[in-house]
DNA sequence: AAAAAAGTTTAGATTTGTCTAAACTTTATT
DNA sequence: AATAAAGTTTAGACAAATCTAAACTTTTTT
């Protein structure tokens, strides 16, 4: 079956808001999306046609597998990009979204193993976030936000929890990415703010807001 | 201003058409584009109201300045994506069209300007044609087709006539590639089939039609 | 358990890009 | 120069994807 632009941006949309939300309502697709309910609910009719998903009207929607197989090979697409992205072009991670988005419905299937294959079949894209392999499978992580990381128990950063180019400068500014060593040495208990220790780095001061946004797997000791 | 990717297609087919005949008629562009007369009409409609060409209804159609601006963008979008599916991702000339004209239409500048930095700012695409730059400029090869070239003259292949994987496949076997070094033994009158000679290699006979299809510089002695 | 608020769907319209069939214009033929 | 043929445009329709405004359903509040 072919699918339109639009309609793998709902497929995908519609995957990202079940992970945190196993039922996903018009209202949040909407805003997901940029666009109105009544658009929205369109589409939802037009892909529970193409047999993509569950949807009872007011009741709100679910991926069935071949949705989830769909979602699952655009964000593929998606990572890989992004990995190409900045790997070989040497865009910084905050610009690579909005052209990956493009490059993401391009259909071929055989250049996407290609690129893959090119790129040395990455695990990760430069966000942190796993890439699919071909047939949908991703590995899991084990990770935690930062501010729930105990004190003096070693972490190495995975991943960030959105893609602004505010967050990459606060992090570059910190000489905080992805693979850095890092651990917990002390937390203040009156604005939940904690200090990090890197090697060969100074004590460098995170607030709340901030570790929650950076995911971490804890280094077996 | 902004361009769908069927105007995109459009302002792109009237300009490959423009090369061999200034003006281009309804009828050729429909067969191009494989779609309807009146369908074309109401494209060129459109296109005019965006002021990207001539139109005069019945008199046929020609790109302005901004139309053969925009066309150079979307061929020199098409030809480094196929120099990179190529060069970097091993296909066959055969076989990157259909991806290119997919890849062309992402709108990035940037990403454009750091892939042709990637690729080495390369100045022909796989099939011999060139690369137009940033501004739209690009060289003009002196090439002359394999059956107008005179015997003993040396000569350097720079492009083929058409992107078929048949003639990919005649060419594999007879050793020819773009760069290749030749020259022309001899003639027969009978039939225009050539006999051309390259280095280290036998003698080789190659039929009129695919002599016509194999374009070279002359090498100056 | 009514009423209000929040959320969702329906109805009807709009734009883009396409189509067929009919009408029209230009070119070729006799 | 009239007629036929070829080429092109217009008129009216359709699907995809969107919108606004009105109607409807579910949830929350009082």
């Amino acid at each position: 079956m072919n699918f339109s632009i639009a309609e793998e941006n709902y497929i995908k949309a519609i995957w990202h808001l079940q992970q945190s939300d196993n039922n996903v309502t018009t209202n949040e697709l909407a805003a997901e999306l940029q666009t109105k309910p009544a658009s929205v609910t369109d589409m939802l009719k037009r892909l529970k046609g193409k047999k993509m998903l569950y949807y009872e009207p007011y009741y709100g929607v679910k991926l069935n597998a071949d949705g989830k197989k769909l979602a699952l090979a655009i964000i593929r697409k998606h990572r890989l990009w992004e990995f190409f992205l900045v790997e070989k072009l040497k865009f910084n991670w905050d610009e690579v979204h909005a052209i990956a988005e493009e490059l993401e419905h391009v259909s071929s299937i055989e250049l996407i193993q290609r690129l893959d294959h090119f790129l040395g079949n990455p695990r990760f894209d430069p966000h942190g976030d796993p890439i699919p392999d071909h047939s949908g499978k991703m590995e899991i992580i084990h990770q935690i936000s930062l501010d729930q990381l105990k004190e003096n128990q070693q972490a190495i950063v995975t991943g960030v929890g959105d893609q602004s180019s505010s967050l990459l400068d606060v992090l570059n500014k910190k000489k905080i990415s992805i693979g850095t060593k890092l651990e917990v040495k002390q937390r203040f208990e009156y604005d939940h703010s904690i200090e990090i220790k890197i090697r060969n780095q100074p004590l460098v001061t995170l607030s709340e807001q901030l570790a929650k946004k950076i995911y971490v797997k804890v280094v077996p000791s």
